[in-house]
Order: C-alpha cells, then structure tokens, then sequence
RNA sequence: GCGGCUGUGGUGUAAUUGGUAGCCACGCCAGACUUAGGAUCUGGUGCUUCACGGCGUAAGGGUUCGAGUCCCUUCAGCCGCACCA
C-alpha cells in the first residue's frame, strides 16, 4: 500500500472539522495552556512559506501540550484594520472591507490545508464591529484615566479632579505632558472649557499638540516605530517633523514599569535589548541657568553633571519655545534664517547630513556653578523631543559640544587628569576630574571635584544641586508618548465628538461601537484631510442602528465627532485577551475567563514587531491590569521570534544576444547575462527544460548548452518577492509533497529562530522518511502490524526516541527531533520491526508534527478516537541502559582507544580497570602514572610524569 | 559611536552543555534492480597522505589532563539604538 498523502490528508481534515476536534473550552478540572501566534494582516500576496514556520513551530507544542494533558487555547484571527491592509486595497483601487474579505478567505483557505489546531470558533477580526467595540471601549478607558507616579498606576481620572478641588497641584506627582502649578482655588475659578483643557495634560489618552512624523504621501501621521529611517516603514516615502494637534497614548508614563516587566518575562536577551534601547533610559540631572540680563530662566538635562565647569556655552534646539525669547534684536534676521532653514529638512536629509550648523542667539546665560556667562546658540544637533531641547555644551568632553566648538571657535575647557583634547573630545566616563576651582574660590559655588572619579564627581554634582536647589536629579526615556490618529480611512473611529467648545467628548459607551461608515472616497489626502469627511451617514449601536448626519445631534443641537481613525496597532493590542472570550458583548473579556486563561504561555512571532506590537500590547495590558479588568500584568510570558525566511532566487545565463542557455559551471565560457527563473520550475538546481519553454513566450524556442544532459541553475539569496521569481507558496509544497511533509521539512531546516533562505532541496528527505514509516505499517499490500513483545533492541530504539522527542519539544529543538525520528525509523527498519507496542507509540510522538499520517495510522491501529487525545508516552529509563560502555582511554588528554567497561562501575573501579589493562602494556614500562581522571560512563584519561 | 548576537564539511545543520567534532539530511561518488527514472535499495563521502600518520570548529593567545563549548585580543557578518546631551 502507498502512502497516499492526499486522500488521507482530506479525509482527516474534514473529519476534525466535521467533530470539531480543535474546538476549546473553559476547563478548570484541567491545566491551562495558551499558545499564541502573531495573527497575520492579511496581505493581498496570500500566505508564503515564511509565515507558516511560526505557525507550525507553534502548533507542534499546541499539540504536544495537549498529548500531556493541558487545555491548550491555540487561536487564529486577523489583523484586518490598518496601513498594510489599506496600501494593498488602493493599489488594487477596491474597497478594502473587499480586499480584506477576500484575502482572509484565501489565508482561511491556504491555513487549512496544513492542518493546524486552531480552534476557529475563537477567530478574531479587528475590522469587526463586535470587536472593534472593545478597542473604543479601551481608549475611552484611557481618556477617563491618568497616571499616578506615586502609585505606579493608572487611576480614575475623577480622583484627580477631587485632588485638584482639594490642592490644587501642590503635592501632586502624576505624568503629564507639561508642569503645571495652581491652587485649588485657580481651578475652582476656571472654566469647565480651561478645566476640559487641563484634564488633557494629564490624561492617559489625550489630544495634543506635538512634534508628528507627518507622512504626505501616506496621508497621515506615523508612530514612531512606522518610520524607519527617515522614511515610512510602508512604503518608504519621506516623513517629516511637524507639529500638529494629534491623540495620543502617555506610553512614556509606563516607561519605567515596561523596562521592570522585562525582567520577569522569559524573552530572548536579543528582544529585551531592543526594547531597552527604545524605551532608553538615562538618569541624569536638571539645572537650570539664569539669561544674562534677563528674567528668563531655563532648564537643562544631563548625565555629566560633573562637567558643570567645563561649560562653555548652551545651545537650544531650533523648535525649542526659548528660541523668540532669548534672540536679541541684533541676531533675529540671522535667527529666522536658520530656522527657516532647518525646518525644511526633511527626517531623512536631517539624518543624511550631519555637518555642523548652528546660530548665535545674542544672549548669554550664567553658569549657577561659576557665574559665568556663556553665549546661548541654537543648532539642530540639539532635539526639542527630548530632555527639555537644550542643552549645557562641553566640548571638550561630548563629541558634538567639540565639533560644534571648533567650527565655531568656541573654547574647549578640559577637566580631566591628562585627556588631550586637541584633536578630539574626551568622552569616556573615566578619569580623575581636575581644573576645577577651589572650594570657594568663587561666591557661587564651594563645590571642589578636583580628585574625584568621574562617577564620584558625577554623585558629588547631584548631590550638590539638590541642596543648593539648582535644580534636581531627573531619569528621562527616550521612549515617546505613541501617536494615536491616522487621517485615514481604514481603522477604528474614535469614539468621540467636539461639543460646542471644540472640547472632545466620549460618546456614550452604551453607544459603543461606532461604526465604520461608508464614504464615497476612501483615499488619503495629501493635506491630511480625513478621509471620514465624507462621510454622511454614521451609526453606532448595531442594535439600535442611531443613523446621524456627520454629527452626533442631541437635542437638537449637532456635534461634530472625530474625523481621524485609530493605528494599526491600536486592534492588536489586546486580541489576545478576546480570543479567551471572543463573544461576549458585555466585556472585553469576562473576569473568570480571564482568570482561568490569564495570559499567554507561548508568543510565537517576528522580530519586526519589537518595538511596536510588542510595547504597545504590554503598555495596553498594564493599563487593563491597573483598572483591574485583565490579572496578569505582563501578556506575553514566554516568547520566541522565528526567523524570516528569505527567498532563494534561481538564475539561467542566456548567451548575449541569444536565446541559448548555458549552464551554470559552463557559463565562464561565454558572455553571458543571468536572468532570475521561476524556482518553481527548478528543483535541487536543475531546470525543468520543458517548462522553462512553456514559461514565457520567449523561451518557446530557447536553446541550451547542458552539462551531463541536465542544465543547473545558478542561485542567490534576497528577499522573497514576486519580481524576482522566487515566492515558494505553501499550497504547491503542500499539492506536490503534502502538509505533513511541509510542516516537517520547515521545522527540519535548522532552529526556528534563525533566518534562513527557503530552499527547496532537501525536502524529498523528509518525505522519503514518511515513506519508509508507512512501510513499517504496511506490507505490499495490508497492515503488516504485529502483537508481538519487543525485544530490548527495538524497546531501547523506541524509548530513546520518546526521551529525545520530549526534550527537543519543551526546547523548541524541533529540527533535532526530526533527525531523531529518522534515526529510530531507520533502526526499526533494519530490526523489521512491525510490532504495535513500538509503533502506537511512535504515532503518538509524530502527532504534533505530521498530524494526517499520525491520525491515520492511529486509526489503522484500531482506535476509534482521535490521536489528538491519546497519551504522550512515557520513556523508561531502563530500556536506555547499556551493558557495557565504552569508555575512551587517554593519555595526557589524548585520546588513544576505546575499553568495554561494565555499565554502573564506580569511578574508582573504572580507575582501576584502565590502569591495570595499561599497565600490563610493554609500552608504558619506566613511565609513571601521576594521575588518573575518571569522567563517569566517558572517559578514562591517564596523566603520564 | 553604544549595545547585542553569530562564525563548524560542497550545502542545511548536530554535538549528551567542558569529554572520541561533523549526528540527521541534501548534494556528490560507486554498486544493485531496471526498457526507463527527478523511483527504490546498499555502501562511501572534512582536508591531506600510496600508507602509517598528520591537520582540522573565522585568526591568534590563555585556563584545563582534556576546549567547537570557558576567558582575553583581533577579524568578518547580522541585528537594535543613534547629533538621546
């Protein structure tokens, strides 16, 4: 009997879908164990063999953890809303809720094929209004909240309007974008509109005027994970910095708990590297200096308080509010000019060109240390978004200080025990600080760090300028506030309206969901007008079906509600929560469920999202967990990234001005010009000859030069792509070898977190080896399984592979345990052995990765349930044992043969063995043994004097 | 510039975690069965040498009886952050 891969293929998919064997629920009687896969946007190219390898790596230990008794929740959805899935309907000028149907019918489609188990009740769609809800639903949550840094938490933001009644500001220590100082009486005396107005600088969602990556091409602002660069993530078109009045997330509030998170999460250190860098946090100190002349006063940050005496000038960023301020009448065309300048520059030119540019403002400001003045200049070097956008300079001990200072000619003032800064700065934080003054040699300051190490002199500083009150030690992230609006079409609507004030408004959450509308014209603007001011008809409540025009009206009166939409990222923040209790209409998810699923044991997904998704899903979760909807604080338990599978491209060497083909290692003989190939009609470097002319119509009379009757191609590495012929979709895989060879020879090509080119070659193995299993099974033409005893031969051979198995599952080693499946398959074979004690567990072990031939050869071995449910095999240790074992004699390390000891001997006994079987030998007369090593069950080595 | 990771046959990789380097495959070579094979089966295959042997885990050094594995230096590649003060 063949192993027909096809008919038992179909015939055990739609039996599990016919007894809904992956279908999940609530069990307390048993453990817990969520497994999760990075839900696909579904992209208009349909799936490749890159996306299924995290899907299959994941699936296998959904599956084992099954077999070991769990209740394992393994969903599958879509990231439907957003840029990707949007860009991909207007190049094809439709709809995207069309698009975006019909490529989640073909990823539906192309995903059954290779026999996962996900349970599909469960599916998620964020473009769904029964699930877009509860984003709104979110947001709003963060509107109504603030964050309190005393309590590391988000709380009601009705606690701090009773604060501000009570208080005012004072005492107050909460995120916010701007410092802000009034007593309880100022608030009492403002407006509900200044109040409204207030309220925003503290709120966890929150419209703000800020510093946007704006997108003209795209039509929208962008996070700043979406540009890469200086350029659109998608795409690639150039963004620029503007200000604009935008929502946004206060991620930056969670900084500090998003950094601790990562220490108790089981992530790869390459992963928490990268979000460390991003979140970047640095401790520091603000000072504040004095303008000469001025009642003006301004902040500084730095982590070198220790080179407070070595300032010889400030320098401001252009967009910094200062700038008007401390520019003197004298210098303000010069000023303008270079503002006007700088504004111009694009991100991608700014980063591009680094030469040195800057302007004097005409003002001075006074060192709080040594009561010297220092010219204030502006220059772009110097960032408004960070720290407080100015900067102390110190050349002589920050590189960009010192390239400033020398093409300015401005003094460079060393403070370091013999650094030379005549040619380049000295920026390491080591040394032993001098020059500077005496203690009390000026009226200033009395602080003397002459001697000190840095890091002391930098203690020493803070230290000082906390008492003295100069300003205060500070810790700032480079992670920023994440921008929450899209002017675009595809997305989630806010949930909300401009009242009379122009003030946002939520709509009432019982009104929840808004719906999407439809609009005329879908496409972005290049002047950033969204694209839902078109629309005419709104809804919200799919019940009640409210229509209102543009506007929400009540009593009469029409509010305009928000024209923008929400990012990409905003559905998939929290879908892994929705997937635990994907219909219920009265919450995100149910307190219960949730505390029996709780979070995710197992993330399987890209690098690409680290910055992202990835800070975004664990800041989103915090907050839930703060409001005490979600009990875990982190989502993500453990994650593991797999690798992206590039494209291996296959080229054909035409001879110039030809149509002759010459083959690869004969190519050197001839002008040629290399021509990518489709790699589906090469396999294992050989041409197809046939279908190469049926390819194209060029080809049809093509002629080749072969070398030994078959023409090779040449091939390279790049990314997977139509344009260079080398898309390998799973489905062809899958029709020419079947799912279960695909799944085993993804997982078989090295380990899943590596990148690695798909090649093609090498796949007939991992067949050839489900070949020879199904010939353990069956004889010419029946099951030739035996009841027979094993013998210890075929016991050992089955029960090192169990052992083996385990231990590559539960380390993610599915490439090894493949091996481990042929070796064990090859050993039965030569002991013909066919007998069912050895092979019902065998099938139990394949399950996870060839689940169609597992169930059916489960079935053959006459059981009536599904394989799903059997039993993960136990091994026995005591089948593993040898006899003997062979130990290695050495001498000096050296390793010279090999002796048969008895299995269990003591190293003392193992010592004695060796020696006395040496020591007999002719060759070691007159030699001395000085010492003996005894590596148990390994190795005896004899140290010779 | 800062930080992280990686480097093993012609190829993908493996090495019981410091114990005979190259498991399992691909490819290649030889043989068997075949009218035929992109089928199947058997054997061989790191380099070098007729051989005994010698050399081999990017390069160099160190620790150790023993190093692919640990430490130091260098080189190469990949990734993250980057005028972040």
């Amino acid at each position: 009997m063949e192993y027909n891969f096809r008919e038992i293929e179909k015939k055990w998919h739609d039996d599990w879908v016919a007894k809904q064997v992956y279908k999940v629920e609530m069990d307390p009687s048993k453990p817990k164990y969520y497994v999760l896969d990075m839900f696909p946007y579904p992209s208009g190219a349909g799936l490749h063999v890159g996306h299924p390898l995290g899907y299959i790596a994941s699936d296998i230990y959904s599956r084992y953890k099954r077999l070991q008794g769990f209740n394992v929740l393994h969903p599958m959805g879509y990231d439907a809303y957003g840029l990707p899935a949007e860009q991909y309907a207007i190049q094809t000028g439709q709809h995207p809720e069309i698009t975006t149907k019909n490529n989640i019918a073909r990823y539906r489609e192309q995903l059954e094929k290779i026999g996962f188990c996900f349970d599909w009740s469960r599916e998620v769609r964020t473009c769904d209004p029964g699930y877009y809800k509860w984003t709104q639903w979110a947001f709003q949550q963060m509107f109504n909240s603030y964050y309190c840094n005393d309590l590391q938490k988000a709380r009601p933001i009705s606690e701090l309007v009773e604060a501000f009644e009570a208080n005012g500001t004072q005492g107050l220590n909460v995120a916010c974008s701007e410092e802000l100082s009034f007593t309880a009486e100022e608030w009492k005396a403002k407006s509900e509109k200044e109040k409204q107005q207030v309220l925003m600088n503290y709120r966890i969602a929150y419209r703000g005027e800020t510093m946007v990556n704006w997108c003209a091409a795209l039509g929208t602002v962008l996070a700043n994970d979406e540009v890469v660069n200086g350029v659109s993530e998608r795409g690639g078109y150039p963004v620029e910095q503007k200000v604009m009045r935008q929502w946004c997330l206060r991620v930056s509030a969670y900084a500090q708990r998003l950094l601790d998170g990562l220490e108790t999460i089981d992530w790869t250190d390459s992963l928490k590297e990268t979000q460390k860098n991003w979140i970047g946090r640095s401790e520091g100190t603000e000072v504040r200096f004095k303008v000469k002349d001025s009642d003006l006063e301004f902040t500084i940050f730095t982590t070198r308080a220790d080179t407070m005496f070595g300032v010889t000038f400030m320098v401001l960023a252009p967009e910094s509010e200062l700038v008007p301020q401390v520019t003197t009448a004298a210098q303000k065309a010069e000023v303008e000019a270079y503002l006007d300048r700088t504004r111009k520059r694009t991100e991608r030119e700014r980063i591009a060109d680094r030469s040195v540019t800057g302007v004097f403002s005409g003002s001075y400001a006074i060192n709080p240390f040594t009561g010297e003045a220092v010219p204030i200049w502006i220059s772009d070097y110097v960032l408004a978004g960070y720290g407080t956008g100015a900067i102390m300079a110190v050349p002589a001990h920050d590189s960009r200080d010192y390239a400033f200072a020398k093409h300015f000619g401005l003094e460079i003032r060393p403070l370091v025990e013999g650094c030379d800064v005549s040619e380049e700065s000295f920026d390491a934080k080591e040394g032993i600080v001098c020059n500077s003054p005496k203690a009390g040699a000026t009226p200033y300051c009395d602080l003397s760090l002459n001697g000190l190490t840095i890091k002391e002199a930098i203690a020493a500083t803070k230290q000082y300028v906390k008492a003295h009150h100069l300003g205060r030690v500070k810790v700032n992230y480079r992670l920023r506030d994440a921008i929450f609006s899209r002017q675009r079409y595809w997305g989630e609507p806010f949930p909300v309206y401009y009242d009379k004030e122009g003030m946002p408004q939520m709509i009432p959450a019982e009104c929840l969901p808004l719906l999407l509308p439809e609009v005329a014209k879908f496409l972005p603007t290049e002047t950033g007008e969204p694209p839902l001011g078109h629309a005419t008809k709104w809804a919200w409540d799919t019940v009640n079906k409210q229509v209102v025009e543009n506007s929400l009206i009540d009593n009469e009166t029409i509010f305009p509600l928000e024209l923008c939409t929400m990012p990409g990222f905003a559905g998939s923040s929290a879908y892994y929560l929705r997937y635990m209790d994907p219909h219920n209409e009265h919450a995100l998810v149910d307190a219960q469920v949730d505390q029996y699923w709780r979070n995710v044991d197992l993330y399987i997904g890209g690098t690409e999202h680290a910055t992202g998704h990835l800070i975004y899903s664990r800041f989103w979760n915090k907050f839930l967990f703060d409001l005490g909807i979600v009990c875990e604080e982190e989502p993500f338990k453990k994650l593991i990234n797999q690798g992206m599978i590039q494209g291996r491209s296959n080229f054909v060497y035409r001879i110039n001005g030809t149509n002759t083909f010459v083959s690869y290692n004969l190519k050197k003989d001839y002008e040629v010009t290399p021509i990518h190939v489709d790699v589906n009609i090469v396999s294992n470097d050989v041409l197809d000859v046939e279908a190469f002319k049926q390819w194209r119509p060029e080809y049809n009379d093509a002629e080749f030069v072969l070398e030994d009757g078959k023409y090779i191609c040449g091939w390279a590495v790049e990314k997977m792509s139509k344009s260079m012929f080398n898309v390998v979709n799973p489905d062809m895989i899958v029709e020419k070898y079947g799912a279960d060879t695909l799944r085993l020879y993804e997982m078989f090509l090295g380990p899943i977190e590596q990148s690695k080119p798909w090649d093609t070659n090498g796949i007939d193995g991992v067949h050839r080896f489900l070949k020879k299993l199904w010939s353990l099974f069956f004889g010419n033409d029946s099951l030739k399984v035996t009841d027979g005893e094993p013998t210890p031969a075929e016991l050992k051979a089955i029960h090192k592979l169990i052992k083996k198995v385990t231990y590559d599952i539960e380390h993610f080693s599915y490439n090894t345990s493949i091996s481990a499946f042929m070796i064990c398959v090859n050993e039965l074979t030569s002991l013909k052995c066919s007998k069912k004690a050895v092979l019902e567990p065998l099938v139990v072990l394949l399950a996870p990765f060839a689940p169609h031939i597992a169930e059916e050869l489960w079935h053959q071995l006459g059981h009536e349930t599904t394989v799903c449910d059997a039993e993960w095999p136990a091994y026995n240790e005591e089948y593993l044992v040898e006899q003997s074992v062979s130990y290695v004699i050495s001498f000096n390390g050296k390793a010279r043969y090999n002796l048969q000891l008895p299995v269990g001997i003591s190293k003392e006994e193992a010592e004695k063995a060796a020696l006395e079987n040496e020591l007999s030998q002719k060759w070691m007369e007159g030699k001395t043994v000085r010492k003996v090593i005894v590596v148990p069950g390994k190795i005896v080595n004899i140290v010779l004097g």
